[in-house]
DNA sequence: CGGGATTAGTTTACAGTGTCAACCTGCGTT
DNA sequence: AACGCAGGTTGACACTGTAAACTAATCCCG
C-alpha cells in the first residue's frame, strides 16, 4: 500500500483541498466565514496543517483573490474584443465589471472590499495583475490620451461605489436596479469620453 | 464619601466614558481595534459591564455611527444651505460628502463600509436619518422630478466609490488627488443634471 | 543496506475575541 | 429592618489565528 494513512497524495494534494474547501466555503457563506479551523475540520486535517501550504491566512485569501481577477480580467477581455465604438467597447466593459461583482459578490468582497492595509502586504507582482481591470477602463477613455488613467480611474471609483452599495443592499429597494446600472454605466463613460470639461486649465 | 469604588456617578457616566473611549479608539486606530475588552481596560470597568449599558458590540458602533451621520447631515446641510445654482449647490454637497469621507475615515468606514447584513439589526428610525445624505442628492438631482430618486442614489454611488478607494488607498499614487477629485465629482453631478439620455424609452 | 536530512503531518499552547450566567454589593423605598 | 433592584464583578464558553515542539514516513547518499 502506498496509503500511508496520513499524508494524502504528495501533500499537494492536500493543499489542493485546502483550497478547495476555501473557495466553496467563500463563495456559499462569505469571507468572514473562512477560518482556518473550519477548512481544516472540513478538510480532514489540523488547523496548523494549512500552514504548511499557506505562509497564512492572508496567503490563502491571497489565493483566492488571484482566481478572482483571473475570472475578471477574462470577462474584461472578452468584453473589450468585441467589435464597436470605443463607447460601446467602454461601456460593454463597465457593464462585464458590474455584473462580475453583482454574480460573484463573495470574491468581489474579497477583491476590493477588504482594507489592504489590515491584510499582509498582496506581492507586488499579482497587484500588477489585479490592476488590470483599471489599465482597461484607462486605455478605452485615453480621448485627450494624456488623461486617460484618471478618466478611467474615474470610471472605475463610479462602477466600484455602485457595486459595493448593492452587493451591501444599501440601494433603495424600489428602484429598479437594471434601470439603476444602466444609467450609472451610461453616465460614467459617456462622462469619461467627453471632450474636456471647462474650468481645468492645462 | 459619596464615592462607593465601584460606580462612577449614576452609572450613566460610566457609560459616557466607554462611549468616549470607543470614539476615541475609532479615531485612532479604526473599527477592528474596538474590542471590548480594551475599552473596558482604558475605563477601567470589566468587559462585560459594557453590556450594561449597550444592548451588545454592535449597539455601541450603532452609537458611534449615529455620530458620524449627525456629523455628515450636517455639513450636507450646510452646503446645500448656501446660495448658487442647482448643479453649485449639488457639487458643493458632494464636495462635502467626499471630504467628510476623506478627513473622517474610520466614521466613514463603520457608516458605509461595513456590511449591513454582518451586524445586528441597525434601528429603522436611524436608518431613515442614515439615508439623508442620499436626500439631499436626490433632491438636487431632481432635474426630471420624477427621477429624482435614481439620480441621486447614481450620484451617491459614484462618491462613494471614490471615497472608498481613496480611503483604501487603492488609486495610482501617481494621480493628482484634488484633480482627481474635482474631475469625478464634475461629471457625477453633470451628467445627474443633464436633460435626459437617449434610447431609455418613457 | 544503513543512516542522517527532509517533508508533512500532529499535539499542545497562547493570546485574543464577543458574550452569557451567576454572583455580589450598596442604595432607596416600603 | 427587610426587600428589591441597579450596577457592577468573576468566571466561563466557544470561538479565532498562529507559533513551538514533537512524530512519523520518505528520500538521498555513502
Amino acid at each position: 500500500m502506498t496509503d500511508t494513512s496520513h499524508q494524502r497524495g504528495t501533500g499537494a494534494d492536500l493543499k489542493r483541498a485546502i483550497l478547495e474547501e476555501a473557495r466553496r466555503t467563500l463563495v456559499e457563506q462569505g469571507h468572514p466565514a473562512l477560518s482556518t479551523r473550519k477548512i481544516a475540520a472540513a478538510v480532514g486535517c489540523t488547523a496548523t496543517s494549512i500552514y504548511l501550504h499557506f505562509k497564512s491566512k492572508d496567503a490563502l485569501v491571497h489565493a483566492l483573490i488571484d482566481e478572482g481577477f483571473e475570472e475578471l480580467n477574462g470577462r474584461l477581455e472578452a468584453a473589450v474584443a468585441v467589435e464597436g465604438s470605443g463607447l460601446e467597447r467602454l461601456q460593454r466593459s463597465a457593464r462585464a465589471f458590474v455584473d462580475f461583482g453583482l454574480q460573484r459578490p463573495t470574491y468581489y468582497e474579497i477583491m476590493f472590499l477588504l482594507r489592504p492595509e489590515r491584510m499582509e502586504r498582496y506581492p507586488a507582482e499579482a497587484y500588477r495583475r489585479a490592476r488590470r481591470s483599471l489599465d482597461a477602463f484607462a486605455e478605452l477613455a485615453s480621448v485627450p490620451a494624456a488623461e486617460g488613467l484618471r478618466r478611467g480611474t474615474i470610471v472605475l471609483t463610479a462602477l466600484h461605489g455602485l457595486v459595493a452599495l448593492l452587493i451591501a443592499r444599501r440601494i433603495d429597494a424600489s428602484l429598479d436596479q437594471e434601470a439603476l446600472i444602466e444609467d450609472a454605466i451610461r453616465s460614467a463613460c459617456v462622462a469619461a469620453l467627453a471632450p474636456h470639461a471647462p474650468g481645468g486649465a492645462s
